[in-house]
RNA sequence: GCCGAGGUAGCUCAGUGGUAGAGCAGCUGAUUCGUAAUCAGCAGGUCGUCGGUUCAAGUCCGAUUCUCGGCUCCA
């Protein structure tokens, strides 16, 4: 029999062998360090017996995919088992590995928390010690579902039961111990194996995923090939922390909330700067050249448009809207208003306010309007959950035809405006869903069209099928920060259904009516959303264009105030935000507070600055080494602001 | 909306039924200082809100609200 290794080279057994036994072939390193194996692409423990011609992976740790089965262990085997030992009534639910690290749900009998955790790892690192084997063994489901009755495993009976047109279930058996477990495996050998991990956080889950059932407890952990990485692991969540948007805004005096106005932010004088300017360069960017016009369009409308929409009927539930129960309110025709959660249909009466000739196509219209949606309570968090935002929004109208190049030019304005702030980006193409609206014709010229349009931008996208709208097809975008998270902001959505149910025309060349096409297209996603991913990726530290304040003038004594004075001035006479300190303090508590406040610009004045008409130079830490003079010339100072002052797009 | 954890000075937090605290920030005074914290004094609170238990509640109980971690939702 022959097993094929990934280099290509091939071994001989006589007889069926298991993984084990090839690891061990070549090499007792190996064969420790093994974690599971690959055969034919599938996992497998090592202990499963191959017994045709196969080519093979041994996995170890250095795999992502060992490093999975190390986790996934960790949930099923270690976990698992030391919550049924410390907790004798819990019943244990599922135990999937995520990114970095895995979780179990389990229902309690009493609820517990994070202050539990550290007990719970110490049985955890008990049960490692124990370097127990794990054994593999097939039950039929009448075993299996009997097993786990007695066992008091309700939710594994559960899972058994459900599973279609399987004859057999995988069970683990812990051995030297009581603990079995259900589960797709593989595992590792022994629990010897498992690595450097840390019980991070426990949240309620529902079992199933679906509110109507029990609320089980998760229990989350991490995990890692060894200490080192872990750790390294466990740094990058705080300096995660450290940048939080809402700790920076607040300490930076950016944002603030309010107990009176759950998940509306307020924008205080120096985040509104940053809201103005980001809101400023999109809109300078989109319209004269840009192609796009902008509009203004109410807040609050007679339900008959959400009715015409389709909101009524789909999204009413994240809807605000009153009327409905004040009968004597008299607010409309149909008694109800609701604020608006999107700008769509607005600019669909935009649209058919008028004829429309092709010759206006494609009609770029966009609008900053205020959205509300009432989201749930437990939704709501910082920027990133808000019940009332902005997005850059615009609707474009246009003919099938005009699809296809409309998109290449949005792509190319994603590109400009995400490498502005030194953000990569990926991008996703979602198509047809199972439920959706138009011919399968319909959809796959407009498939082809988002996807001409991503290759000639050269644009490697993820394919998602399935993911799209009923509606149309769709481009999203994930953005990658500097630390290396991913945010979804962009999107491009291909709509059919809403300018039809608008019932809205343009005359075409050959003087007919036609239906335009419309894309839902946004850059930001939403700017409050947007501004949070900022903070978080610049870590507060904004470039000088949107920085709120751009220059500090720090005096060194009160010598110094009147040179500081005219810094101050000639700055902001060119349209600079500029602060003067001129505070009885020395000069190193000046600079102290200037950097907590991340300024870009310090500019500290003294004698010798006010002789020659100069400024020295402190940098914020991300302005330094790149050749900027210490001690300018005023003038030359107000080149350097306002070069990087600059709008990037 | 659901489960869990929280809410004490502007901020960060301590305070296990018996006189509400610290550091920073603030104010006042002194210091006029050269690249990440000058010194001293003062002031600052309905302990989220409402109700209950108790001789006595920041502390115990109930409700409510907001925040946080998740779940769910995201036409």
């Amino acid at each position: 029999m022959q097993i094929t290794l990934p280099d290509g080279s091939i071994r001989a057994f006589d007889g069926p062998v298991t993984g084990a036994d090839i690891a061990g072939s070549i090499g007792p390193g190996l064969l420790k360090a093994a974690v599971a194996i690959e055969v034919n692409g599938t996992e497998q423990d090592l202990s499963v017996v191959i017994t045709a011609d196969s080519s093979v992976k041994i996995l170890t740790v250095r795999d992502e995919a060992g490093l999975d089965v190390m986790r996934h262990t960790l949930a099923a085997q270690v976990l698992a088992r030391a919550t049924r030992e410390l907790y004798p009534g819990s019943k244990l639910a599922i135990g999937p590995t995520i990114k970095n690290g895995f979780y179990y749900d389990v229902e309690f009998d009493a609820p517990i928390s994070t202050e539990d955790l550290p007990a719970i790892e110490k049985r955890m690192k008990d049960i490692i010690a124990e370097k127990n084997p794990i054994t593999l063994r097939m039950l039929s489901r009448e075993d299996a579902i009997a097993l786990f009755t007695e066992r008091n495993e309700p939710y594994k009976v559960d899972i058994i039961e459900r599973t279609e047109g399987q004859d057999e279930f995988q069970i683990y058996f812990q051995d030297n111990t009581d603990f079995v477990d259900l589960c797709r495996g593989p595992h590792l050998a022994n629990l010897g194996q498992a690595g450097a991990f840390k019980l991070t956080k426990v949240a309620g889950a529902y079992w199933r995923g679906d509110s109507k059932n029990k609320m089980l407890t998760r229990i989350y952990g991490t995990a890692f090939g060894d200490r080192k990485t872990l750790k390294k692991h466990l740094n990058a969540l705080a300096e995660a922390e450290k940048r939080d948007h809402r700790v920076l805004g607040k300490q930076l005096g950016l944002i603030m909330f309010h107990d009176y106005a759950p998940g509306a932010p307020f924008f205080l004088p120096k985040g509104e700067i940053l809201y103005h300017e980001l809101s400023e360069a999109m809109r300078t960017l989109l319209l004269g050249k840009g192609g796009y016009q902008a509009v203004r369009t109410p807040q609050l409308f007679d339900a008959k448009l959400w009715k015409t929409s389709g909101h009524w009927d789909h999204y009413a539930d994240n809807m605000f809207s009153f009327g409905d129960d004040e009968p004597q309110a008299e607010v409309s025709d149909s008694g109800i208003m609701g604020l608006k959660p999107m700008n769509c249909p607005c600019h669909m009466l935009v649209f058919g306010s008028q004829k429309r000739s092709y010759r206006e196509l494609p009609l770029r219209i966009c609008d900053q309007g205020v959205l509300h949606r009432n989201e749930l309570r437990g939704a709501l968090g910082g920027l990133t959950r808000v019940r009332q935002f902005c997005q850059d929004d615009a609707h474009l109208f246009v003919t099938e035809e005009q699809i296809e190049s409309e998109v290449t030019d949005l792509l190319a304005l994603v590109g400009t405006v995400y490498s502005a702030f030194d953000m990569e980006f990926k991008a996703k193409l979602s198509t047809r869903p199972e439920k959706k609206l138009g011919s399968d014709d319909l959809w796959d010229r407009a498939e082809a069209a988002l996807q001409n349009a991503l290759e000639a931008n050269n644009l490697p996208f993820e394919l998602k099928e399935g993911d799209g709208a009923f509606y149309g097809p769709k481009i999203d975008f994930d953005v990658v920060d500097a630390i290396g998270r991913e945010w979804q902001c962009a999107t491009i959505q291909l709509d059919y259904q809403l300018p039809a149910r608008f019932d809205l025309k343009y005359v075409t060349a050959d003087n007919e009516l036609a239906t335009p096409v419309v894309i839902h297209r946004a850059i930001f996603g939403s700017l409050e959303r947007f501004i949070a991913i900022l903070i978080e990726h610049y870590a507060g530290a904004f470039p000088t264009w949107m920085a709120p304040e751009q220059v500090r003038v720090l005096t060194v004594s009160e010598k110094s105030f009147s040179h500081g004075e005219s810094v101050k001035q000639r700055l902001e006479a060119a349209g600079l935000r500029v602060h003067l300190d001129t505070r009885a303090d020395k000069i190193g508590f000046k600079i102290r507070e200037a950097h907590k406040d991340k300024i870009p610009w310090m500019a500290i004045v003294g004698e010798q600055e006010m002789e020659n008409d100069s400024v020295a130079l402190r940098l914020r830490t991300d302005l330094r080494g790149k050749g900027i003079p210490e001690k300018p010339s005023v003038d030359q100072f107000l080149e350097l602001v306002q070069e990087t002052a600059k709008r990037p797009f």
